[in-house]
DNA sequence: GATGAATGAGCCTTCATTCAT
DNA sequence: GATGAATGAAGGCTCATTCAT
């Protein structure tokens, strides 16, 4: 059977990890469609145009793929702050809103990926992988945001805790990431990440005033 | 066969909605232990010291059993912010805090629900009982606080957006639900209710200086 | 909850036997309905206004039960024909034809009680009940209108096999009950116990044409 | 695993069809041991060889698989009478007794396969699909037979209404099934295909005399 | 590499039977 | 006698995985 519209034009002989790679977003598509206790090899696998044995001889086994999914994401999501906050001037207000604001860069979050975050999430109980694969990534992010925090609040004179304000604003990212995910949906009040980028900058705002404008006014 | 552990010392005759009540909570345990995917009847049979054909006696399907998991947690959070709000002193401020401090009252949240509501929040996508059960209730808890930051900028001349100010705290509340629900998997950073509640507060000092303090200070 | 329908008026202190008798004509009502394969004791209950649990208490299992209405069936069979040769004129036609008519007496026989006894039929392979209740009887009744063909075609003079015309008698009556078994589905030409007896009568003219006469001529 | 003795010697490729084929033919030989009630999917695979995941992928469900076995013994059936009517010499006696005698073709009616039709006919109460498949098919043959049997009638001038002479020949024909399918459960008066054959010529004599002759004599 | 028929373990669901009330 | 909640064995169906082609 000829390749389906997901296929994304990829013949017969894509190597190895152009394979692998399109397979993840396959998955990727598929989480978000339907979460993760309905997803299937054979959905994956239709979404690819391609077929189930494929998929296991790829990635071994369906918790292999989906472990595969999760590594991708993380390291994605690493690299995307990473080089944000590096890419960002050198001072902390500029550092932490790098830090804060990539996570609703659209050139990276589709809803489709957030929803797939927030499949992990849920599954993320009984299943050691999510610990495995990101507890380190999330560490490091908010050993960052709040040595930014801390500079910050230094430098600013603010009444604050560094540490329970980055808890703050990480919860907040990942609250938003859940109202963007559910938008498709079509949850009352659900979020697009301009939205959201919006509320995070308005929150920014409110908690170093000194640092950060309102944002549109 | 005698009671299990788990049977929690009510006999073969509890009535139907003592008997349904008591499937609900074995369920909201086993959600919470193993996540949404990988939740059989089997496992909510055995965590309720029960046998399997009763839970499709009193749910019909596995599917109802899960929409009435549901349909509790969403009737219980309603009526808990509800009754908090109601509680509370009559003034825009002590509104508000009930408000979104409802979310962490220890009696009624304890990781085992929050994980629950995690794994909801994972299969939303695809499921339209999510949306179904819970959309009325977002928006009603939503436009709630709305009006009471309206009254709170209004007041205080604060320079902020009401309805994108309770989006932002809505977002930290669920994050710092996720954050909570994952304690239980040993997850870096994650926090128990008491510090959410914390953070919060600081929150709101943050948003409102001049109607809540800092906490601990 | 109080009787329904199907109750037949019949109060809670009916004796051990009217309430088998209600129960087994219950099942044969569920019989017609829904066939051997999908009649569960419940649907039995439900048609009986009772409980599920009387009639294991009465029938010990649902194999008794339904061997039990096999019974019934059986012994009204031989029961109604025994009586319709016994009251017949002292001749052979008549005891001929009150016998392959008796069949058709719709006293005895409507659509609900033939359609149970094509169901029986249906189930008679891989089990013992049905050979064990009905072959006697069978053959019983093969033998005697086998004795008044014999007469018939002796003194008439008739070039027929007495065994293999009774035999032809004997499918006609029982395909013309599948007849009207099927006359419930609403399949096409299927007949009443009304034209039955017709055809009936037709092929006894048939057959023996210096004693019987062609229907409605 | 080695194939068992029911595998007929069909690799694992078979194709789509034959495998279809082979599973339908199972699902008689089950049929006609245990009956519609008792017939598990199990049951079907192990009498075929295979696996019990291979019925449901290439029939979809048990329900769908039991369509498929009546309408291959519907299309058989018509097949059957159909060709045998047109192969018999072009004269109303010569054509009737093919439509009526094709019934009783040793080469396609095994007492098999007779089983499986009757255990059909008990559950086609309260299930549609014998009607949907058997309706049209079972009018045409009786139309067609009819129209013979006025020839007959209007050249031998018998004094016999075609329609209710083809309706007893009709059904004696199920009737002779019938007998033929109990034949395995070792019942008294049970007779074999060629027994019917014989008792249904013997009829055709009784009803058209001057075109048939008693057989045997 | 790629396919898809085949396998079989595991799960949801049904339902005859039990038994406390 | 009668009820109906509870049990648990059995069966239909799903789906990850295998493997012949």
């Amino acid at each position: 059977m000829p390749s389906s519209a997901a296929d994304s034009g990829l013949g017969r002989k894509a190597s190895k990890e152009v394979r692998k790679q399109q397979l993840i977003e396959a998955t990727i598509r598929v989480l978000a469609l339907k979460g993760y206790a309905a997803l299937t090899v054979a959905d994956v696998a239709k979404a690819a145009g391609l077929s189930t044995g494929i998929i296991i001889f790829h990635f071994v086994s369906k918790d292999e793929l989906l472990a595969s999914v999760l590594r991708f994401l993380a390291e994605e999501y690493y690299n995307n702050w990473k080089q944000a906050v590096a890419a960002a001037d050198d001072n902390p207000a500029a550092k932490l809103s790098a830090l804060v604001l990539a996570d609703f860069n659209p050139d990276v979050y589709t809803p489709d990926k957030l929803a797939a975050w927030i499949a992990f999430w849920g599954e993320s109980q009984g299943r050691p992988i999510y610990e495995e694969l990101c507890a380190g990534f999330d560490a490091e992010r908010l050993v960052a945001g709040e040595r930014f925090c801390r500079s910050l609040v230094e430098s600013g004179g603010y009444d604050l805790d560094p540490d329970i304000t980055m808890k703050a604003l990480d919860a907040m990212g990942d609250g938003l990431w859940l109202a963007v995910a559910q938008s498709g949906s079509g949850l009352t009040g659900r979020l697009t990440p301009q939205e959201c980028n919006q509320i995070m900058q308005a929150s920014l705002a409110a908690f170093f005033p000194r640092h950060f404008a309102q944002p549109g006014r």
